[in-house]
DNA sequence: TTCATATTTGAACAATTGATCAAATGTGTA
DNA sequence: TACACATTTGATCAATTGTTCAAATATGAA
């Protein structure tokens, strides 16, 4: 009669599981890993930050270079800025913004580059 | 009078406006960039995705690492095979992933580096 | 063949998301 | 002060998402 509570566990590679889940991360932390990595997900987002890896741009600039509506791109912006992946500076009317993390820029890289191998 | 057309364009800042979305990558990258990285954004895939980057899986594994039914983890593996970030590999019964992509586990490393380093 | 295990699939549904619109707030100028 | 421009905010709503459940498919063993 065969060990009941386990399953595919007898396989060999079954081994690894333990070892897995003691190396993974804690639930909280991966959540905080995907609340991160979610701000690239949408390619308003997105667009947005590719944007600002070139220069800092106030919200109107913002919304003339996306092609989106001032309100949609402030509404992102605080999305962004909550995740700290942009900082802004106050001048005058506008409002400057730019990328606050070096990891964004890097992120932004890999991607296009595994796009970019992809075709 | 002010020039109507524009807004916010007497500012020199204004200028990067053109420079900046000549530079932007196509909308159809920035979808094909966005669906990519889009993979990430779910706290469930990204468990999966760095259970494998530490070793090959099968779908119970994964399941029984990850704390998720057997049936999610199928459906987000259907996913990240369709995004090409997981390959799979059939042995018996059982079938076996494992990243398909380099920039998975770059990605994966700098975000935890971020995280790490905002706390 | 029949049975048990592993995996995939499709439907259903609650929860979340991103855009739009209208209204409010902030700032500089006359 | 009043006015114009820049930005933010809140409500609404259609669209999307991730999970669950039940059923189907795949494979190996008896």
């Amino acid at each position: 009669m065969k060990n009941k509570i386990p399953i595919c566990r007898e396989e060999s590679i079954g081994e690894y599981v333990e070892e897995v889940k003691a190396k993974l991360p804690s639930d909280e932390r991966i959540i905080e890993l995907s609340e991160f990595l979610e701000a690239f997900s949408d390619s308003s987002r997105l667009k947005i930050l590719l944007a600002l890896s070139f220069h800092e741009l106030c919200t109107c600039d913002l919304s003339e270079v996306t092609g989106l509506s001032v309100s949609a791109i402030s509404h992102q912006l605080r999305v962004l800025r909550d995740k700290k992946l942009v900082k802004y500076r106050r001048d005058g009317r506008n409002v400057y913004y730019s990328l606050d993390d070096e990891h964004v820029a890097e992120i932004l890289e890999i991607a296009q580059k595994h796009v970019a191998e992809r075709e």
